[in-house]
DNA sequence: CCCCACTTTGCAATCGATTACATCATCTTA
DNA sequence: TAAGATGATGTAATCGATTGCAAAGTGGGG
């Protein structure tokens, strides 16, 4: 069974294929009777639009490329329901990469744009070469690509994120509220604008709410599990250890309870502990993680409309260039007042 | 600055875009002179293949799309890495929907087939609607339609999954080792071929271990976190509890655990837990779990490699048709002999 | 009854790469 | 040296949908 083509529906209408396209994309112009006997033929026939065909002519890929550091991370998960949802909405489909096989394959990113396979791009990775970045801000694509969650300080790239700032005053006071002085901070990695900004801000607040803060008070991290667990190695180290912790990631977070556990140091008995993301599992994690939540759903949608206005309407002046997403403070068993 | 187009690239090499077409994309069939002139015109114009021209023309989409139950699951984004790393290797893209979304959308799966989206699917989700599975069993297009992990009885599709029964041998026989006597299982979802494969393989296995098997030792549950936890109070109910208890699921696992720690229970002191499929997150879990290990990169790559198989040469009678892969125990700290 | 405006439809070019077939040059071999 | 084989390249049709432009049809007003 070949499948059908517009001609072959225009065969069945007795109408021109131009007629039957115009239906199809744009059924206000074509006569109620017309559109009648083009549908009745589109049913007849099982005709399918034939993609590739439309692609080429239009020129568009209706897809958007979306280019995660690590697939296997769960924290993108829920952003990428968000993006879905609004892609297929307006029928585009979600091409999913990751940098570092696209970086392995030898392809350039920009190829993705270039080559018409995706119409534009949003990147959940900071971590870009900067070659890469500087070849994606002078090619002429660039405003189809957006940064969600991530962004990159200097180049002009539209953006989606969360109140990174907002989220580590809120954590922080919530330590302060509960009685604790002495605070701690596991960063993300050193180079990243997101852990940056929290580490920033941390000592911001802390000075701001004159309190003690001691250089290695900041412990150095990388947003994952396993450098949870080095980081409650430092602070078990510590002669005068903090009261309450701070982790940049909720991986972070997860990772400094188990190895503390491991020496048999209880949360929040010995400990608070705080995260930030508001992942699946720190709900159920044991205990469950008091944290700031980040409406991943809304990151990816709002990041998915946003692209979408570009591509349907480039080179407009008035798009959105950046938008800020509110957080919330989750409070759960991982944090109490210092004993 | 418009992006060159094959005739760019003849007009600067001085020869037709027949030859340069075959240069790239057969270089064999050229002089050593015209391939050297091609790709240097190549490098000076810039080009890059339109990709939809050459989809229209070869009648290939170059792409495949991955069907997800849910985005968000963590077990399937190292399976995805599998796939995505074949597919980009021979110049395909990953295409990556939800069943509920393509559901709700109005969609139908075989749409992506019929036009010319997708030259191939991957179904990681044996849920499908009684009426979807009959529509891709009937398609022409099936032979393209591949299930991992997941599959369908009584359908012919082609398959690749883990060595379930066994892996539940080994795991009753680990348990049956450190001395455990009274097993119970929590199940995945009644309807799945997964979750039954494993059942029925524990029921057998424990019968023909001449162990005792009471009716409420099997309790239902679903594969996720919070089923866990209601399998977790089902086992607390019971009068005479099993010493053991092996979760179809490493979430099932952490859920029940997790329950029991708030009921101060202790795992694996009061009672060994097992859970099956080793995601990333049973190493840091507490305790950290033992397992039985399915390789899920090998499960994506083996999946990738035969649809692009049945691709690339259609129709072929000597194709796999379903691949097997062996599973491991993994111990760790959740199971120990009872006390 | 004619003219103009407006709606509806058709014609045909177009998007850019691939490939069957034809052509031409060069080389082998009897 | 002629015939045939081999290799390299060009010509042009093709994939299937979209769309600018022209033409045909319809209706209203003068």
């Amino acid at each position: 069974m070949k499948t059908s083509t517009l001609q072959d529906v225009a065969r069945v209408a007795k109408v021109s294929t131009a007629t039957v396209s115009r239906t199809l994309s744009n059924p206000d112009v074509v006569s109620e009777s017309t559109r009648r006997r083009v549908s009745e033929a589109v049913k007849v026939t099982g005709y399918r639009i034939n993609r590739a065909a439309r692609n080429l002519r239009t020129r568009r890929a209706h897809s958007v490329l979306v280019l995660l550091p690590d697939l296997a991370n769960p924290f993108f998960s829920t952003i990428l329901e968000g993006i879905s949802r609004i892609l297929s909405q307006q029928g585009y489909s979600m091409l999913i990469a990751s940098t570092k096989q696209v970086h392995d394959s030898g392809e350039r990113l920009i190829d993705y744009l270039d080559d018409a396979r995706a119409d534009g791009m949003i990147i959940l990775d900071g971590w870009l070469d900067d070659e890469v970045l500087q070849m994606l801000k002078d090619a002429p694509q660039a405003e189809r690509v957006l940064f969600a969650c991530e962004w990159v300080d200097g180049a002009n790239f539209p953006s989606v994120r969360c109140e990174n700032r907002q989220g580590t005053r809120i954590a922080v006071n919530h330590l302060y509220d509960l009685g604790h002085r002495k605070i701690a901070h596991v960063t993300g990695p050193e180079t990243n604008v997101i852990s940056n900004a929290r580490k920033d801000e941390f000592i911001a607040e802390i000075t701001s709410l004159k309190l003690a803060l001691e250089p290695e008070w900041i412990i150095p991290g990388d947003f994952s599990l396993s450098a949870g667990c080095q980081a409650a190695q430092a602070w078990i180290a510590l002669n005068d250890r903090p009261t309450a912790v701070f982790c940049a990631s909720d991986q972070l977070a997860m990772g400094f309870i188990a190895e503390l556990s491991r020496h048999d140091i209880k949360v929040p008995n010995d400990v608070s502990v705080m995260g930030f993301d508001d992942i699946d599992l720190a709900e159920q994690f044991i205990p469950p993680l008091t944290t700031i939540k980040q409406d991943r759903l809304m990151i990816g949608e709002t990041a998915a409309k946003m692209l979408m206005a570009r591509i349907v309407t480039p080179n407009e002046e008035n798009l959105e260039h950046a938008a800020v997403l509110p957080v919330s403070l989750v409070i759960r068993d991982s944090t109490s007042p210092p004993t």
